[in-house]
DNA sequence: TTTCAAATGAGAACGGTTCTCATTATTGCA
DNA sequence: TGCAATAATGAGAACCGTTCTCATTTGAAA
């Protein structure tokens, strides 16, 4: 899943899945989300496409995580995160500086990830849950922020 | 840090080395939260003691954070959760039901928590990143919401 | 007691996000 | 093509969880 018309094309099925049309203000949404190599929070995505609407950047934005396209990022921040969703950019986990709400990607070797996932599944299935997703974040304190404070 | 008294006595200097006092309302909330086997949010804990107003209880559970005696756990639900502070309860991890929003404490083996903060404190090196603490959540539903769907 | 800073609580204000609704685009169909 | 019918758009209002204000109360120290 690295090429732009691979994404857009998985893009247009999930949305159709739901009922909804890939539009020109979703494809310019889904296209600032591919150009980042990380999480974007509201204001960053309209600075990047000062054509974008607020009110319809955030419809647009809930229509394709209910699509499952992007994700949604939620921490003790004040805006929520997006990027685009697993199934586009692999499994992978977040590491949160939490005096700037900036947050990078990241991945665990497979080992490790495979080891814990299975003992995720095993906790999940004793306490009766069925399990969609787990998240691993780190939270600390970035160079940048360091060096300002 | 299994009875009362020492969580008493522990709290009580985390909040007067952030110059705050041990107020009746701040015990109140701490009571509520020692009773609770799973972090609350503000209406549940509201609800467990009708005296507390809302305004005071939000203020104070911010106290109490700052002081390092609990932790506020936001997701994507409505309101945020408080429980303990891991200093107290241990460290654990959270299984989130995505329906309600309740969330339950689990705790990993510590062979597996072991060798995930090793890799972890590598991948926070590797970025310059100074770790505070991780979190690891499972997203999924419980049985509860599972049979009423 | 007296003093004085800190805590309290009712309600107002704040702000990120969602909703409303009149307008504009797009699709399906003849 | 042209014409409904339906969906998307965007400006601004509304929503609602949380924070702030400020007059009053509490509690610690002496």
């Amino acid at each position: 899943m690295n090429n732009k018309f691979d994404v857009d094309q998985l893009i247009a099925s999930q949305l159709q899945a739901v009922g909804q049309r890939y539009t020109s203000n979703r494809r310019r949404l889904i296209s600032i989300l591919l150009r980042s190599s990380k999480p974007l929070s509201i204001n960053q995505i309209l600075d990047m496409d000062p054509e974008l609407a607020q009110s319809s950047a955030y419809r647009n934005l809930t229509v394709l995580e209910e699509a499952g396209s992007i994700a949604r990022i939620v921490t003790s921040a004040d805006h929520a995160r997006y990027e685009l969703a697993e199934e586009i950019l692999e499994h992978h986990h977040h590491i949160i500086c939490s005096p700037c709400g900036e947050i990078l990607d990241f991945r665990l070797s497979d080992n490790i990830e495979e080891t814990l996932e299975a003992s995720l599944q095993e906790i999940a299935d004793q306490l009766g849950f069925t399990l969609d997703t787990h998240r691993l974040d780190l939270i600390g304190t970035c160079t940048l922020c360091k060096d300002n404070s």
